[in-house]
DNA sequence: ATTAGACCCTGATCGC
DNA sequence: TGCGATCAGGGTCTAA
């Protein structure tokens, strides 16, 4: 799924269909999703007006006139397409429905938003805005990459003791929201630890130096407009999503990039996730 | 309190 | 072409 960039990168184009809008109809062709949708979630969306749209970690809010957010959660196989307006210079058609599109909002002026989900491992839920915070999906989530939240003495701290191997700290979205198997790897290539090597054992100027690095790599991702693989696609259903590329993820077997490093890029599995680092310039 | 592993679900891909 | 095993960007929950 989409990490903070794609989720951010799909909240951009989400903006110009949704914000100001109003949904005139919520369509909604399954139930649940990973959880249970909310309780008359048609009826609460009907009419309300979509004021803005946020997100925060992996998830777009849409703050909506009646006093209510629309939180939502791509999971690992989410997308949202928006049709029926002029998008890149082109208008996008309605497409014909597709199978697990399971929320369709049709928006005053004629475009939709559709939420497709093939695994199901999504969610959407409707919080009153003033009482967002303690939501319990958002409760327990760490600070922002960008905010003023996450420094150096922050992530310090955070990693004082932990045992846990920094490639599964850094996944734990507690300690910073947002990263996510593809971008933890990146980062750490980036800053040439080795992702097995235990949180807290890893000397205090090095892990401050990840803080500068997550949010340059995250940045990086966000300005090439949310990097994709397989089947995440921008809003506006382009492809152009495609050409990101990655310097260790899916890389196994291949030449380390970082100049002058003469490694193999190798694949372990921890915690059950792929992680993707060279032995040679990751220490 | 931490940490590893199972689990949720469908689809794409790979080896046979 | 078919078939099973494996893997996939998410996160929660349980049990050690």
């Amino acid at each position: 799924m989409p990490e903070l960039p794609e989720v951010e990168t799909v909240r951009r184009g989400l903006a110009p269909a949704m914000e100001g809008f109003v949904i005139e109809r919520a369509q909604i062709n399954r139930l649940d999703l990973r959880w249970p949708l909310p309780d008359r979630m048609a009826e609460r969306l009907t009419g309300a007006r979509v004021e803005r749209l946020r997100r925060r970690s992996k998830y777009i809010l849409a703050d909506l006139t009646t006093g209510e957010t629309l939180l939502i959660h791509l999971g690992m196989s989410g997308r949202m397409l928006v049709s029926g307006m002029m998008l890149g210079g082109f208008h996008h058609d309605h497409p014909a429905p597709q199978k697990h599109d399971h929320v369709v909002l049709h928006m005053e002026g004629g475009a939709r938003i559709t939420f497709n989900d093939a695994r199901r491992f999504g969610a959407m839920d409707l919080v009153r805005t003033d009482r967002e915070a303690a939501h319990w999906l958002l409760a327990g989530l760490g600070p922002e990459p960008f905010g003023n939240a996450f420094h150096e003495d922050y992530l310090i701290a955070r990693l004082k003791g932990r045992a846990t191997p920094i490639k599964t700290a850094l996944l734990d979205q507690r300690v910073v929201a947002g990263l996510g198997n593809i971008y933890v790897s990146e980062v750490l290539h980036r800053a040439g630890i080795d992702p097995r090597r235990k949180a807290g054992r890893i000397a205090a100027p090095r892990v401050a130096g990840l803080v500068a690095l997550i949010r340059e790599v995250l940045a990086e991702a966000i300005e090439a407009g949310g990097s994709s693989l397989r089947d995440h696609r921008q809003p506006d259903g382009e492809l152009g999503y495609f050409q990101h590329s990655f310097h260790v993820y899916d890389r196994e077997g291949e030449p380390c990039q970082k100049p002058g490093c003469t490694g193999t890029v190798q694949r372990i599995v921890q915690s059950g996730r792929s992680s993707f680092f060279c032995p040679s310039c990751q220490r």
